[in-house]
DNA sequence: GTCTATAGACGGATAGAC
DNA sequence: GTCTATCCGTCTATAGAC
């Protein structure tokens, strides 16, 4: 922990406003808008100030992405403890902000091979726990993991709700409603909080 | 519509250069490198000429997705009358150049309006083909279409398809092989092409 | 149709004062 | 730590010659 606050603290440390002002932008108006002179004025500071704290505008943009990356995998980490694991990692790839994030993150790694390593890393890591997840709740279920191998429904759970999320944001949402009930009938057969057991 | 060529045609006309080389420059290196300078330079012409055809790099823009957007759309409408519907979408859905593209302007569309109202529109229209399809193969083999929405099975080839480009562009294939393994299982269940039922 | 030249805005990044 | 000032580059878009 750094800089113990002493006083009031009102001002939360201009590194950290500045990382936050660089996603908010990011997700408000996509990666391009995210200048160091726009940024640095949503922080409140000047442009300049951006270079003391980071090298150059790529090491701002990894920061962004380690950040929300840590956060995220706490947070399915966590999940995986859950009552139900599938459903809790079905609706965190459901948040709309850290989807668009990534669809932006996406984007800016097609040009900016620091980006990209960063992100195959986080995605990997990603995955791993999200399929540890569905190992364990299928094997719960007596499912045949030869049949159905926890890796695939882990892609299937987490890439369509960020696919959904991606739609939402163009205004597109047809057949969102279908999905979302056939996605609840299929985790209601996992839910190791209700008696378990294949119904049909 | 400009000069109808008469002879050869050897040179296939700057705007049509002009908008192969955004395809290209927007594939490679990003929406953000698509520059009237630097398509114009791959175009082999000078910056101003993009102008001459596009009142804006904008209207440069909705005129490359809709290009692609109608050459998608005559690709799918012709896998619907394939004999195996389901599969010919999963392998429209699965080509790199195409989601590549999509990608970036799907970003693109965060930021730009015009865009993001053109991308809507053909969305749309793709899905509602793409639901087509679904519905007449699975109708085809007696599948309850209450407890399996055409538009869901459309929604899960497309999107995982194209989850899996946006992947391997970044450098990920974890679990690639087993979803590919996974699909032909269930698409060789409705393949017209043979006998129905469950074969291999 | 295609070019040269240029206006005018904005970008990344640095030097150096306070 | 934060600022002002500045260099130098690229961008969109336009004017006007050929």
């Amino acid at each position: 922990m750094p800089a113990p606050r002493k006083h009031k603290d009102k001002d939360a440390g201009a590194r950290r406003r500045l990382m936050e002002a660089t996603v908010q932008i990011m997700r408000d108006e996509g990666y391009a808008a995210a200048t160091s002179r726009r940024v640095a004025a949503l922080a409140g500071v000047k442009a300049a100030l951006v270079y003391y704290y980071f090298d150059t505008m790529d090491d701002l943009f990894v920061a962004v992405l380690r950040a929300g990356a840590e956060s995220s995998l706490s947070e399915m980490r966590q999940a995986i403890t859950d009552d139900d694991p599938l459903r809790a990692l079905w609706l965190i790839n459901s948040d709309a902000r850290r989807a668009g994030l990534n669809t932006e993150f996406m984007a800016l790694a097609n040009h900016r091979k620091v980006i990209g390593a960063e992100l195959k890393a986080f995605a990997e890591r990603v995955r791993d726990i999200e399929t540890a997840a569905a190992t364990v709740a299928l094997r719960a279920h007596g499912v045949n993991l030869e049949e159905f191998p926890p890796v695939v429904i882990s892609m299937l759970l987490a890439q369509m709700a960020r696919s959904m999320c991606n739609e939402v944001a163009i205004g597109v949402t047809d057949g969102h409603q279908q999905m979302r009930a056939f996605v609840e009938r299929f985790l209601a057969q996992y839910d190791a909080s209700v008696p378990s057991g294949r119904t049909r």
